[in-house]
DNA sequence: GAGCTCTGGTCAAACGATTTACCAAACCCC
DNA sequence: GGGGTTTGGTAAATCGTTTGACCAGAGCTC
């Protein structure tokens, strides 16, 4: 850890015989400014062999913007997915050559208020406010006057730029899936939580069902919470009737899973005698059901991409934008849980 | 999005009557600097008024480090806890009111060389080399003179300090948890992979036996992948036998998940006929099989605390250190797949 | 009242870049 | 050879802090 003194353009300059300026000329490539090859070729040997690198904090100062993002979310890490978000937003930035900086905030208003303001105070140029599962937020006071995107939740006022996966077209295409196959009595295993997710999954069951003619039987629909158990007590209730659906859609792959632990109960095989579509495509769970679960993905890499690239784009424009709201597909993932419905 | 014009110290200082440098004084409470309580409030409240905020960039030139830190790592994503270890390091960072820059370099090493010397441009203080299973990696030689930290890796040289889980004591307390049940045949479903954690963890294995009495049984050690698919057939070899284990030891959560369809498949009841143990603690997947899953955690949070607690310290120290190597222990989560061994 | 020590500050020089002016020499045209 | 233009740069101000050096006035001592 010798402290090699660090050299700047100051030190390139005088090993090069030229003044600072041309070294930042050449260096950054400022294009209308005449320069010999020659010398370009001097300064920029010299500034190799002396190891020179860029001081960015100097260059920010003058500058006044950072090429830094913030990435503040509320529970960064309890959800296995959230890697995939941070992950799209850090190579997005990463490609135009910025940073991200990261935040996590475990909900409480006082530290993310601290945290904000330290960001802040490092003149982060642009915040992504995430929350980890699809919610609706405010964005806080703090940020009204730096560019903002919403990050896998949406706002309230509707006042900043926002991505956030489609429920809707996410539960229609569980549902369209179990249809293709031929099932006309679909259960759906939905989650008590009054979050967007929860309605819009459900409002795409039914655009599902009365796309193919289906009508709607409330008493398929069972809520209960959206962990394997809440799985198992759910999927109980629906396949202990004598007219139990023949496929099932469930709110999340966990569900999924209780329902795979009631099925084997029941001596219900998969998929002859019970489809079943999860969602989430949550890591080892959907791939290590037998048979593996087909399941939708959440597009978490592809939002983290979009409010990267909204955001750099927000910020180019020095006008105020109206903020953009964009919903992202999600994917279905098919293996192996979903076949013709049996003959009972 | 008004870009509010931001107020320096200049016009603090000038709203207040004073100087820039009482200013400074004031607001950084520089300690052995005599200014009257009088000029201390008129000089915050005017500071409050304004809203005044640091510029953390120009601090950052002015004293030449930037009180940064960054974590890079080979995959943020691809492992669900991941975000554990990052959430850890991002804590203990905020504690002391420093910040994270997080990338990604996806084993790619061009992309890892640009990306860090982006970093060093940035003046980043120190890095956390991360990779997101317990490797054994080289510092890259851009490093060599800023302070770095290996996180849930070692390195060959061992030039730098580092913190990795302790596999060892992890696999002897996996057994120790079966021996405690009273098993004396006791299997294990290990990984072919040839990293740390599977030497570590088949060496508690043995260290456990040996503790007990128990004579090691080669062929009750059944290597394949780590995912449920190997988790099957490593079980299938090991469960089939007439004189089968009792009790299994498995290298992950994913492996015992195969463990557990083979056991379905085979008629054995968990824990009645067959006890389970697991590793990793695996979001979704221990908690959601039946009976749930006893198994280790990793300490990726801890790991993450302790690596930035020692880059910090070792930041501190001008003098060169002799590197520290940390191993933590993967605490047992107890739940209901061990009990004692059936009649059988 | 000369000489000291405090008290409560201020001045100006960094830190390392970018950028707006400006300029000397060379060249061109008639 | 006088005037204008192009070429290839340079000087200096600036971004917002921190900090070591300095200083005027008040109070104390003898």
């Amino acid at each position: 850890m010798a402290k090699t003194p660090k050299t700047s353009m100051r030190d390139v300059a005088a090993a090069a015989g030229v003044s600072v300026t041309t070294v930042s000329h050449v260096l950054n490539d400022v294009p209308g400014k005449r320069i010999t090859a020659d010398t370009r070729d001097r300064v920029r040997a010299v500034a190799q062999e002396l190891g020179y690198r860029h001081n960015h904090l100097a260059r920010g100062l003058r500058l006044g913007r950072s090429q830094t993002l913030a990435l503040v979310s509320d529970v960064i890490a309890t959800t296995p997915f959230a890697g995939q978000m941070v992950l799209g937003a850090q190579e997005a930035a990463a490609k135009v050559g910025w940073v991200l900086m990261l935040v996590n905030t475990s909900r409480d208003p006082a530290l993310e208020a601290r945290e904000i303001r330290s960001l802040l105070e490092r003149q982060v140029d642009g915040f992504l406010y995430a929350t980890m599962f699809h919610r609706i937020v405010e964005v806080p006071e703090l940020l009204v006057d730096t560019p903002t995107v919403l990050l896998d939740a949406r706002s309230a006022s509707g006042s900043v730029s926002s991505v956030v996966p489609d429920e809707v077209s996410g539960g229609r295409t569980a549902v369209e899936e179990l249809v293709r196959h031929g099932h006309r009595r679909i259960g759906f295993l939905t989650n008590v939580d009054d979050i967007p997710a929860t309605a819009g999954r459900l409002e795409g069951y039914r655009q599902a069902l009365a796309a193919a003619g289906i009508a709607l039987d409330e008493t398929l629909v069972a809520a209960d919470t959206s962990d394997s158990y809440g799985g198992e007590r759910a999927a109980r209730r629906l396949l202990t009737r004598t007219d139990r659906p023949t496929g099932i859609f469930c709110f999340s792959d966990r569900m999924a899973m209780g329902a795979y632990h009631v099925a084997a109960e029941l001596g219900l095989r998969i998929p002859q005698d019970l489809s079943v579509v999860g969602f989430d495509n949550q890591a080892f769970v959907a791939d290590g059901l037998r048979p593996e679960l087909t399941t939708l993905a959440l597009p978490h890499y592809e939002m983290g991409v979009w409010a990267v690239e909204q955001l750099l784009q927000e910020m180019d424009l020095a006008a105020p934008v109206t903020p953009s709201h964009q919903s992202l597909p999600c994917p279905i993932v098919r293996r192996s849980s979903v076949g013709p419905p049996g003959p009972g």
